[in-house]
DNA sequence: TCCCTTGATGCACACGTGTGCCGCATTCTA
DNA sequence: TAGAATGCGGCACACGTGTGCATCAAGGGA
């Protein structure tokens, strides 16, 4: 297809296979317009100081009316950098992921930056087909986010030499950069806040596959029990999916419990939705009966009925910190390891003391 | 820097600046190993018949071993194609752009193409600078969906000349292709349900910038009472901003009036989240008192109290669509040119005869 | 034995951009 | 005025992959 003719025809020729979709113009072309030679025209759009200012300004003239646009691809090829990240979500359709990768767009756009989505739908073929493509489009990092199959990647970053960065990743690796929830201070903050409104008898409702996120807050949770010399109860304990139907579930089993709790602190305001659903199933009242505490805050947290009370984790931030840790790593400083962000205690209205008045 | 050495010289100096990871080994390099042409080696890994399958079988196996990933870059500087395409969206934070960007990556990963991702936050500036690093990247193809400043992009096209698939945008334009829900139709369908338990006071709380989209809305109600000869009340058509904050306003409009609705029909599920909480704000309940009606079937509007009766978008699917739609138009195919989705009303309990009583 | 056919492989160029080095013209210095 | 310095632009090659054409070897038919 591609022959020894000449440019024009090889242009036709493969512009025809799209419909006529003519080739964009290259840097030759306008080297041609302005009688200069290509070298010229590329240090002239780069702003070298090889180049005199008047012939620079002619050139830049002509590319810009003639609506040049330099070609990534030929460029990546020379430079051997695409500045181009590739992200790794379970779904792009849960809310936290969309909140995270907002952050990480923009902050990459601020850098001129472009980021490849993949989701991986926690299904390992699929994984490795993902970060196979990373490889093969040649992006200089990859941004990793709560995979809950985290592990697999370690190995094929070994492989694969390239920067990547965690973000509330299951399964940390020492070697690896991460940018995560203070899981437990933050939980034994929101255990804390419930022990202070009077409750003694507060459960905590997790996520089974909820990794070393799960197991964190929950011993947040602990400390504070601890420390405030409440028994920790093994039947308070429960664990729901992550999801409404597991919190449902989770919070049928504590309100079968012969002493109910009076406060449950969530292991996410999914969970937390679903926990707050079942209680008001049983005609029970939030936060008269029961307080709740979800984690996350997401965009519908100040939404529900009552207004839930939880862990704001700042999601876009905790993107934008991912990012730049990545762009950190990409011009060679090696120091940053992994950085713990601080949730914030949101109250809102699923909290009170437990008769049912609010501080 | 790329100097006159060997070849093997300028891999090192060039991996240096990136502490030490080392340069992909290429096409060349297998060629090396295996003994053959460069040549050889990439028709025996696109498994062209002009080799011997004796050699290409050899030459695979040293590919596998050596962990070979094809250069996407080089191979699309010669292919003049990237296997990538372009999405724009108002914000990947939306719950609505998640879902479609979920449906549009699926489809796209099943036949080997990559997503490049980009925020437009509806800010024009940004938008030009998101559609000019498109340009850049050389992707095959855009789409864009539910923008609200979707005329920006038209005249873009024009100059691009690359293919692109608008999705529930607000401004389609005659020359362009597009997957959208059919507004009109469900909308519709959902008044006439509230029609059929009895009510007569509908109220329609739209989205001020919701463009085409809540005209067509609007539109589909309209109709809706006209065939049920239900005369159309003027003070009962008032507008939110699209999120909850919005329908919590317009919903104390529609609560301010003398006769107030006995039904409500919301442009989207945000809005009616915001309705929701107005209604209960001022000691009503739904929907004994008001019946209330969404638009999207957002991930939450099962979980709301009461769970929410709504107009499902199949989003996901609404993505594949337009990705397909852009694969189409990629093989040379123009016939399609805007395809229409339709809505499913999700009946739950947000919604009731007038006098209280569920049909 | 010679030529032709067939099959397998290599050569060389192309894609668009970046850059080291060389050459040329102009100006300055001695 | 000759030589050196300086400023500006071009030549040529590189990046990694794809492919038309030439080449070469083996085999077969006359």
């Amino acid at each position: 297809m591609v022959s020894g003719d000449s440019c024009t025809r090889v242009r036709n020729t493969l512009g025809m296979r799209r419909k006529g979709f003519a080739a964009p113009i290259s840097i030759k072309d306008i080297a041609k317009m302005a009688d200069v030679s290509h070298s010229t025209v590329s240090r002239a759009l780069r702003h070298s100081p090889l180049i005199n200012e008047h012939t620079a300004a002619k050139i830049r003239r002509i590319a810009e009316d003639s609506g040049y646009r330099a070609s990534a691809v030929a460029r990546s090829l020379v430079t051997r950098q695409t500045r181009t990240v590739g992200i790794v979500v379970t779904s792009i359709a849960d809310p936290f992921a969309g909140g995270v990768v907002s952050g990480i767009e923009d902050a990459a756009n601020d850098r001129g930056f472009s980021v490849i989505l993949a989701n991986s739908n926690a299904d390992p073929d699929r994984e490795i087909r993902v970060v196979r493509a990373f490889e093969e489009r040649r992006v200089d990092g990859i941004i990793v986010t709560s995979s809950r199959a985290g592990a697999v990647y370690t190995p094929m970053i070994e492989q694969m030499r390239l920067p990547i960065v965690l973000l509330n990743n299951q399964h940390p690796s020492e070697f690896v950069h991460s940018v995560m929830i203070a899981n437990i201070d933050a939980s034994r903050e929101a255990t804390e806040y419930l022990i202070e409104l009077g409750h003694r008898r507060i459960a905590y409702l997790g996520d089974r596959f909820g990794g070393q996120s799960d197991s964190e807050r929950f011993a947040g949770y602990r400390r504070a029990l601890e420390a405030a010399d409440v028994m920790f109860r093994p039947e308070l304990m429960v664990h729901g999916d992550g999801k409404p139907e597991g919190g449902i579930r989770a919070m049928a089993q504590l309100l079968a419990l012969r002493e109910p709790p009076t406060a449950v602190f969530c292991y996410n305001d999914m969970t937390a939705l679903g926990a707050l659903r079942q209680i008001r199933a049983q005609g029970l009242r939030v936060p008269q009966d029961i307080s709740l505490i979800g984690f996350d805050d997401l965009y519908i947290a100040q939404y529900t009925d009552p207004p839930l009370t939880t862990v704001r984790q700042p999601m876009r931030l905790m993107g934008r910190m991912a990012m730049e840790t990545l762009l950190h790593l990409l011009t060679g400083s090696d120091s940053v390891q992994s950085v713990k962000v601080p949730g914030e205690l949101i109250i809102r209205e699923s909290t009170a003391a437990p008769n049912g008045e609010r501080l």
